[in-house]
DNA sequence: TTTCAACACTACCACGTTTTCGTAAACCAA
DNA sequence: TTGGTTTACGAAAACGTGGTAGTGTTGAAA
């Protein structure tokens, strides 16, 4: 049980100064070789290694970053995660991971503990209670400090800072486009209900998509969902009524229970039914018949997130004080993976 | 853009001494009531927080956790991870994650990279590599150095720690038993490569079962996979000769692959082929059959496993250098789902 | 008047590092 | 010897915090 070593520990026992240490570590001209290599030697033997704690306090960087999203047993943001500590890790970073588990304290909470000196910047998707509030003051704080922040996915208008987000609103126009292509009429959209930021963008998508292929836009068939496990009631009904004849699912756990309710019913798809989803993740993959999917890229925007976070940190250490907030809103590609479930 | 205020600054604004701050801050009966008051004011005002860095430093206590696992867009790990944050952020704990992608190197660089104060112990799961190397020492240097250790899932014999795992040997007895319960006697185990302990266990538990029950064990039914894109020709020829009539898969992504691969040669689950799985994840829930699993609560050994090393932190800090090592292993008890898979 | 406690506050140290500035000794030139 | 430069190192400040010890003033008891 020997404690990590310091570089006074080195001085005293090598009878020199503090400062001579940390210059013969650094390989200071300053040092004489033979101490130099006195001190290197000795450092080496003993596995010396700064202490990250003393060093952030001191460069007044962490060579972190605060990622703080809903959730994590979530195959969207898993893959972003892995997006952001790829580069995060080429660059030295390390992450450190808040789940608001959706809800605004939490959120709060946890950008609060972490704004206090543990991180260099953040990189966040909104909790749905933060979209449903329209609070976002301990967003505004934390940047107003000159902590750099960066959006993704659930991002607002509302708040000025780096994001990076697809465009869903057109994804889901291809999605429904599509669907339309194969000769359905009756287009059913499946989706969360609205305060969900995505939620209102491909609802929209859906929306112009029909009209702009003269098809009537029809408020019975929007399904507004907020518990999955409660809503086959709702979806069996409609599938009863033969009231539409293609799906488009704002998420991929939507799409599954709707084929699966559909199969049940003695229905087939695609053939009774096409079925679309936003995210490919791993159930549209997997599942039976496998799901046509808006494929979101987590991991680019990911990459892509960590990406802009850590040049704003770099260059924020080069010219201190200048100010010159460009922000900007990257967008990134979808595309549609076609599978089993359309024709 | 104002920078977060900091002692320093309140004492010279009102023109006291950074103690003096310090001690209203705290309530300290040492300072008169209208200092303190004005104090606590002009600190509320300026929205002070004491800085967790040089907290850190002074406290010798980073109150953060780090996590180092294989993958993350993966169902059990995130579970788990789950289960970490949940008891970690009742506890005024933070999480930093890193990613070993299953790579001995990124192993070793980011226990080194956090063991250098940025974090108060780890909690862990072995890369697939450092489980084949067998090479521990960065755990046992880690542990050296007073940091406690906690290993869960994929742990080894050699190093002594705390550990969290399920009885992985047991539970694949269940599993293989209950096949033998419906009828089923030509069992096939699809597994991974030996390295990794989880898979060893398993295979023991499959063996066990079929010798306790009389059924010879048949090397030629137990199916290696290392790779899940190219394991389908091995098992649709296995299937094409009927060797089997039941699967016990030690993953869910090999036993959604076999479904698939049976469904498509006509083979029905589960009255020609039955498949149970190690892991209840979201795939198991959600494919057609849903499929009848192994559950291995992730949030439940992510809460133990966080449990015991914040436990073992906090009593670490009462009685300095005891060094009662006493480790324990906790085992996670699992159960069997039964889903459409199984009859 | 002296003494002593209570009060209200300040000084100082430590945590581990880096860096700026300072200085003693040694060397060289005049 | 004197003055100046180089070499080789040390002292101290700074980052922000919190605890212990210390200090000066005041009022009251002896």
């Amino acid at each position: 049980m020997k404690r990590k070593i310091t570089l006074k520990q080195i001085a005293k026992e090598l009878d020199v100064s503090i400062s001579t240490v940390s210059k013969s570590l650094r390989n200071s001209l300053e040092i004489g070789e033979e101490t130099r290599l006195k001190v290197q030697a000795f450092a080496k033997f003993y596995n010396y290694k700064p202490n990250n704690i003393a060093l952030s306090l001191k460069n007044r960087k962490t060579k972190s970053i605060g990622i703080i999203i809903p959730e994590i047993v979530h195959y969207f943001f898993s893959t972003v995660i892995n997006g952001i500590e790829q580069v995060a890790n080429e660059n030295g970073y390390s992450v450190v991971i808040c789940l608001s588990d959706d809800s605004f304290d939490k959120e709060v909470l946890n950008m609060e503990m972490l704004a206090n000196g543990s991180i260099d910047g953040f990189i966040m998707s909104l909790s749905k209670e933060t979209q449903f509030k329209g609070d976002f003051h301990h967003i505004t704080e934390v940047i107003n400090q000159g902590m750099p922040v960066v959006m993704f996915d659930r991002v607002t208008n509302d708040i000025l800072c780096d994001k990076v987000i697809i465009d869903d609103k057109a994804a889901a126009y291809e999605a429904v486009q599509s669907l339309i292509d194969n000769g359905r009429k009756k287009i059913a959209l499946v989706t969360t209900v609205d305060y969900v930021s995505v939620g209102k963008l491909r609802t929209d998508g859906y929306e112009k998509a029909l009209l702009d292929n003269g098809i009537p836009f029809n408020e019975d068939l929007i399904i507004k969902i907020e518990d999955v496990d409660t809503c086959e009631i709702t979806i069996s009904q409609l599938l009863h009524d033969r009231a539409f004849d293609a799906v488009f699912a704002v998420n991929e756990l939507f799409a599954v229970t709707i084929i699966k309710t559909a199969s049940k019913m003695g229905l087939k798809v695609p053939e009774d039914l096409a079925v679309i989803a936003f995210t490919d993740g791993i159930i549209s993959k997997y599942s039976t018949p496998s799901i046509t999917t808006v494929s979101q890229s987590g991991e680019k925007m990911g990459n892509k997130a960590a990406k802009m976070l850590i040049e704003r940190l770099e260059a924020e250490h080069d010219d201190d004080e200048e100010e010159n907030e460009n922000y900007t809103t990257e967008v990134i590609e979808t595309h549609l993976i076609k599978r089993e479930s359309t024709d």
